[in-house]
DNA sequence: CTCGCTACTGTACCGATGGTGTAGTGATGA
DNA sequence: TCATCACTACACCATCGGTACAGTAGCGAG
């Protein structure tokens, strides 16, 4: 056992913990996730876990850090791909949500931002810091499709009036709730429904059909 | 102390356990709030709790019952209401859209609904029972809002493609998604705002404006 | 070759929490 | 009078998050 971080196959303890933990999350939840079942499973000691995190709160830190980068990228990736496909910001919003549409089909169970929820409910177990990430988090989300949305109105003056951050943070709203759904109601293909039909609303307000 | 059940002003212990839990699980969510604190604040014994209650998830079970008959009977009343003051169904359902969104306004820190994420993501920790508890419970609403719109079809043939269960589906998942971000974003306004927006949709696709 | 650092191990212990079991009790209704 | 309901009282258990602290294998810098 020992350190093989360096020059081994293994990656380092940490990040055994992380991955086995954003699993055993998104299967059971925060709460139901036993420090002892990770170590456990990384092959570690308690010890060794409270060596890298100081309690479990730091250890839902560096996940919804992890989260949210990974977010992130494919978020930069898919609109990145829509705006190679086209030159109007409309078209260019609609490709990406549809592109995001497939992303979450496919992702199936494994939805990240499940964490997000997960952690949210727990709440009052969690510092302040836990709350903030989770918060500036999701402005991220609100500051993305704001600007999108405003590229669209620039240009294709809006036939219904809305507010263009409600009309962003509606996206965020049906994501996480879609997750919920999912996970309830156990149809995996809700989420990405619920993105095609804020995606025909987002025409409407902008194409006027 | 003792039975003051049968004719005395205090209801019974197994209310008092099931109102302190409600409010205590909205605060602190379900892993957050313990039986010993439960049973303090209702003035009882551990063994009493373990009386009324086999387990936590047996709490559980009888909290999302109450919660999904006062879902219900709010809803009821708001759509009963919307009737009322109108004949026409795409009238009826947007009346009855706004009254909701004047409703959940009011709640605030309060929603029901809450219980329902909280406690499903928890998840492993409950049993079948739970989970299909949760799960009826959201099919009543695709039931509630799938009529409604039907209705509305019926009468004004919609001006935009789209499914009629998908998007009786889409106000809960925009209530479901609404609760987190309120929590999250602490902007308590926000789920209001989406059911004004999912309100906006519902006119573009049957009116066309 | 030693020194200090990193990344752990091992052991022992703590309080809170969920849960079990069993015996007993006061009030109510048939 | 007797059973049932709605509990109490007390003892006990495993799990879990967390603390404390001493020890150690491997590595790079000097």
């Amino acid at each position: 056992m020992t350190t093989q971080t360096t020059h081994c196959s293994k990656p380092s303890a940490r990040t055994r913990i992380l991955k086995l933990a954003e699993t055993a999350i998104i299967q059971k939840g925060f709460a139901g996730t036993s420090i002892d079942e990770l170590v456990a499973g990384a092959g570690i000691t308690k010890s060794g876990f409270f060596y890298h995190f100081r309690d479990k709160s730091e250890l839902a830190i560096a996940l919804l850090e992890r989260h949210f980068e990974q977010d992130d990228e494919i978020l930069d990736s898919v609109f990145a791909r829509a705006r190679e496909l086209t030159d109007d910001p409309l078209q260019m919003y609609l490709t990406g949500l549809k592109l995001l549409a497939e992303v979450v089909a496919d992702l199936r169970e494994n939805h990240p931002g499940c964490l997000v929820a997960s952690i949210c409910y727990q709440d009052q177990l969690f510092n302040r810091e836990v709350r903030e990430l989770n918060q500036r988090g999701t402005l991220t989300w609100r500051t993305r499709f704001g600007g999108y949305l405003r590229e669209v109105a620039a240009k294709h003056p809006p036939k219904i009036d809305v507010d263009l951050d409600e009309l962003a943070d509606m996206i965020s709203t049906l994501v996480e709730g879609g997750i919920v759904l999912v996970k309830v109601l156990k149809e995996p293909k809700l989420l990405s429904r619920q993105i095609l039909l804020y995606r025909s609303f987002v025409r409407a307000v902008f194409a006027g059909v």
